[in-house]
DNA sequence: CGGTTTTGACCTGCGC
DNA sequence: GCGCAGGTCAAAACCG
């Protein structure tokens, strides 16, 4: 698998079946400098309704098979307890996962919102690994995982996690050039 | 000095 | 049951 897949989970309940997958890449700026990007803001209530906000969303899990040794998604999730002190016993919480890929020479894109890292990992089969952030707002649970793609690192796979529960913290404005370039791709 | 990054250890889920 | 791989924690280091 070369593209990720940007999963819209949809409000219908049922699992979104891997079909309603496709693969969305954006190239911003050449490749140049896209860490002035932003996500959030306008942007959801324009062009990608609830891209970040996922309200309502549940679904968004990719099948561990239809991932195979891909990023992101795949990666089934252990994301067991929310880490209040104790990490056994608490029951599985999926959300809602979005992954799209950019092609960018930083790794991490300025979405607007504030995170902060806390962990890496390297991962099979690729060369880069994985870094783990999550957003300093209190109370927003939101995390996000950033891999730079083994076979072609100049791009960058982030995948998103949970809904932010916040207004966005910076302009967004440069963003907005980002989804003009942006490139869905209808198959994979 | 406060917030962020780094990094090794630890925990959990899954496949064999 | 065991080992592997992924995800998170937490202390120390770093930086503005």
């Amino acid at each position: 698998m070369e593209r990720h897949q940007l999963l819209f989970p949809r409000s219908t309940g049922a699992m979104t079946p891997p079909s309603m997958a496709f693969p969305f890449v954006f190239e911003a700026g050449g490749g140049d400098r896209v860490h002035n990007a932003g996500f959030g803001g306008d942007l959801m209530g324009s062009s990608l309704h609830g891209f970040l906000g996922l309200k309502g969303a549940e679904a968004g899990m990719v099948p561990r098979s239809n991932a195979e040794h891909d990023v992101a998604p795949g990666s089934s999730a252990c994301e067991s307890a929310e880490k209040t002190g104790k990490r056994k016993g608490e029951k599985k919480i999926r959300r809602p996962r979005i992954a799209f890929q950019t092609r960018s020479q930083v790794d991490i894109l300025d979405d607007g919102y504030r995170w902060r890292k806390y962990g890496q990992k390297a991962v099979k089969n690729n060369r880069f690994p994985r870094s783990y952030y999550r957003c300093t707002h209190p109370g927003c649970n939101v995390k996000k995982q950033v891999q730079r793609l083994t076979k072609d690192d100049g791009v960058v796979v982030t995948t998103y996690e949970g809904t932010h529960t916040h207004p966005i913290q910076k302009s967004t404005e440069n963003f907005e050039n980002i989804l003009s370039q942006m490139q869905i791709y209808p198959h994979f």
